[in-house]
DNA sequence: AGCACGCCGACT
DNA sequence: GTCGGCGTGCTC
């Protein structure tokens, strides 16, 4: 019998114990390794598997858990991501296990266990409604359920998923009506069979509770007040631990969750949601490099459960699958926005045409402040926290760079602090230059921090229709860092309280201002020219769900009689990202982009993994990339001339903490002529790893499908 | 990765 | 005399 145990190094593989007698795969065990007791799963020996040495002395079970053992598709699950991502098999399996789980005693766990299914009710409808008390953003009223009727466009989506196996990329504008397709496709699935289980996933935890709340009113009446938990990693571990109970007992029949959920047991699963499929937080970026969009639709193929991903602006490497000429995905398109009103007018203003260093060009503030006059909100954008990134000596050009990153330090206003944004150094500011000891250090460039200031002195003779001055907020990471402060401060500005919120992308995502008539993006073109060629793609998928914050509430804008606008201010107006961006047109930039992708040979229609080295030198960490690359080519790997090794580089921000980073890229046509090579790699890895002369290598890691180079 | 064992410098 | 630095090596 093999029992799985988090192990790096190079002994990634099951290991063996002694049992008195024979368990099924999956049973969930306790084991000791040297000396610490861990969780561990019982896995058949793979084929491959080499033989344990003879001199080795098989140890016992400590005990086994009194649960039933993880399904057949659970394990093969966890083999192929383990697999797929290069990582250890026990490593994926603690990852897809409750944290709870790994300390639990089988008495513990008995205890936990005892009262079984039919448990009293009331509890869990008191806690939901604690729950939707403590979220006052998830108190926006649902209609009356008998009042849902699905729109012609909405029923023809339903039906054809009721009628092919999928999986599908459900397409549709942003109040179009998506959740009520889930919620549709979900009920069909549970009602057709007792046993069976959903899992529906969102990019971030923020929108779980809305989610939680609009499927727990809708599913509770008909399949129980237990039937709808959440897992993700803003929950107790004793919250995700009843969760993953829960379901992987089969009383939960829907789970949502974050991409940890697709780890989850669900030995009924029959249907997968993957929302705002293209968003980049499905990608794991620490320790297991997986994405959960594509192990999603990998488990619900090997489960035969439906997939349905949904996005107004799907990745494009998911917009690619679902092209009719290639046929791997469904596409269905749904158009119209429900209730909400027209898309918002772009408008972009071409700073080339404007003095240098214009902040808010004159026709923005002006509409802004019509805006403010007329008792309407705006949004300004800007993907930058802080007052400014850098400040700098006017004399000697000293610039607060960070002692150990290869960065700047942010200067943050509100406590006259210098903020590393990559190791989290933090200093005060310096009264003088530490260089030459000038006193004239001045900011350069600008953060949010800095146009929320700047946004209230140039409005601060403009008064809303009631007489008061205009009020200006922001949201950022920096204004959200306590519990609870991004709830309260969406809800001021729900209450009307701003008029103009100044944010980061966080204000982009999902949240539902009604009032807001016009967002303005200030400083796009960054992503323009950055190396990473997905950064398009992000810039145009962050503008598009900008848009779609703007004028959602139809009622709202047409009383006031005035149309929502999108802002851009940008020195490359006729870039195809704008141009698509003016005319909502996400399918003629999907194209556009594809056909640059195509034919310089890049992602979707390659493949690629990035394998990066930190080390106490930039030169250690490159040798030793190096070193790697050779021994691929010494070492007569499988695949070598599909595969293509580009020459190991410094990372963007080369050294952070005082470590030193470099990349190297590897690229094939082929995922299966990649993965078998990588495959074969891995041994040479660890044993280039573990020459003397890589001392200075701190570590290695693979990232198969990287998301940002 | 943990966590032991192991062999050399400053403390009660 | 011991406490403890982290270098090296193993875990079924």
């Amino acid at each position: 019998m093999a029992v799985h145990t988090p192990m790096h190094s190079t002994v990634g593989g099951p290991l063996s114990y002694t049992h008195p007698s024979p368990l099924p795969p999956g049973t969930l065990v306790r084991v000791r390794l040297g000396t610490r007791p861990l969780l561990g799963v019982v896995w058949e020996a793979p084929p491959d598997a080499e033989p344990v040495p003879a001199h080795v002395q098989l140890r016992a079970l400590d005990a086994v858990l009194p649960l039933p053992p993880l399904d057949a598709t659970w394990l093969r699950l966890v083999a192929f991501a383990a697999r797929y991502y290069q990582r250890s098999l026990g490593e994926i399996a603690m990852a897809g296990l409750p944290p709870a789980l790994r300390s639990a005693t089988p008495e513990q766990l008995a205890k936990r266990l005892q009262p079984p299914a039919p448990k009293k009710p009331p509890r869990k409808s008191a806690r939901a409604a604690a729950e939707a008390a403590v979220e006052p953003v998830a108190a926006l009223p649902a209609p009356p359920e008998a009042a849902v009727t699905l729109s012609a466009e909405q029923r023809g989506v339903v039906d054809q998923i009721a009628q092919h196996p999928g999986p599908f990329l459900l397409y549709g504008s942003t109040g179009s009506g998506k959740t009520e397709v889930y919620l549709r496709v979900v009920q069909r699935a549970l009602e057709a069979d007792p046993q069976a289980q959903a899992l529906v996933m969102v990019p971030e935890i923020n929108l779980t509770p809305q989610l939680q709340e609009r499927f727990a009113t809708r599913f509770a009446p008909l399949f129980g007040p237990q039937s709808v938990v959440s897992m993700h990693s803003g929950m107790t571990e004793v919250q995700r631990l009843k969760s993953w109970l829960a379901a992987h007992q089969g009383q939960a029949r829907i789970l949502l969750g974050t991409r940890m959920a697709v780890f989850a047991s669900l030995p009924g699963l029959k249907v997968i949601v993957v929302d705002e499929e293209h968003d980049p937080s499905y990608k794991q970026e620490e320790g297991a490099r997986y994405s959960a969009r594509d192990l999603a639709l990998w488990r619900g193929h090997a489960s035969g459960a439906q997939v349905l991903l949904g996005s107004a602006t799907p990745s494009l490497e998911s917009w690619h699958a679902s092209d009719p000429a290639v046929g791997r995905y469904l596409r269905l398109h749904m158009p119209s926005r429900i209730g909400a009103g027209a898309l918002p007018r772009v408008r972009l203003v071409d700073m080339r045409q404007q003095p240098k260093r214009t902040v808010f060009a004159p026709p923005l503030l002006e509409a802004i402040t019509a805006r403010v006059q007329r008792g309407e909100q705006s949004l300004v954008l800007l993907n930058r926290r802080g007052f400014a990134p850098v400040l700098f000596c006017t004399d000697c050009g000293w610039k607060s760079d960070c002692p150990h990153c290869s960065a700047h330090q942010v200067f943050h206003k509100g406590d006259r602090s210098l903020r590393c944004h990559h190791c989290g150094h933090t200093q005060r500011v310096p009264p003088a230059c530490p260089s030459c000891g000038n006193p004239d250090i001045l900011p350069l460039g600008k953060g949010t921090e800095q146009l929320e200031e700047e946004l209230a002195r140039l409005l601060r003779n403009v008064q809303r229709p009631d007489g008061q001055p205009a009020r200006v907020g922001r949201i950022d990471a920096d204004t959200t860092r306590h519990k609870g402060a991004l709830e309260a401060q969406l809800a001021q500005v729900h209450e009307g309280e701003i008029d103009v919120l100044v944010g980061t992308q966080m204000v982009a995502k999902g949240h539902d201002f009604r009032r807001i008539t016009l967002v303005a993006a200030v400083q796009p073109d960054g992503a323009l020219f950055s190396s990473d060629f997905r950064a398009p793609e992000r810039l145009f998928c962050l503008l598009m769900q900008a848009a779609g914050r703007a004028g959602r509430d139809a009622g709202y804008v047409s009383d006031q009689g005035s149309q929502p606008e999108m802002w851009v201010q940008t020195a490359e107006p006729q870039h195809s990202v704008f141009t698509a961006l003016r005319q909502h047109d996400y399918p003629a930039f999907a194209a556009r982009q594809l056909q640059e992708r195509h034919d310089a040979g890049m992602p979707p229609f390659a493949f690629q993994t990035l394998v990066r080295a930190d080390a106490k030198t930039q030169a250690a960490a490159q040798d030793f990339l190096r070193a790697v690359s050779d021994a691929a080519r010494q070492g007569q790997l499988p695949h070598l001339d599909d595969v293509f090794l580009y020459p190991p580089i410094p990372m963007t921000v080369q050294r952070v903490a005082n470590v030193e980073r470099a990349q190297m890229l590897i690229e094939a046509a082929d995922r299966r002529a990649l993965q078998r090579f990588l495959h074969a790699w891995q041994p040479w890895l660890h044993w280039v790893r573990s020459q003397p002369q890589y001392k200075g290598v701190v570590r290695w890691l693979m990232d198969v499908d990287p998301l940002s180079l």
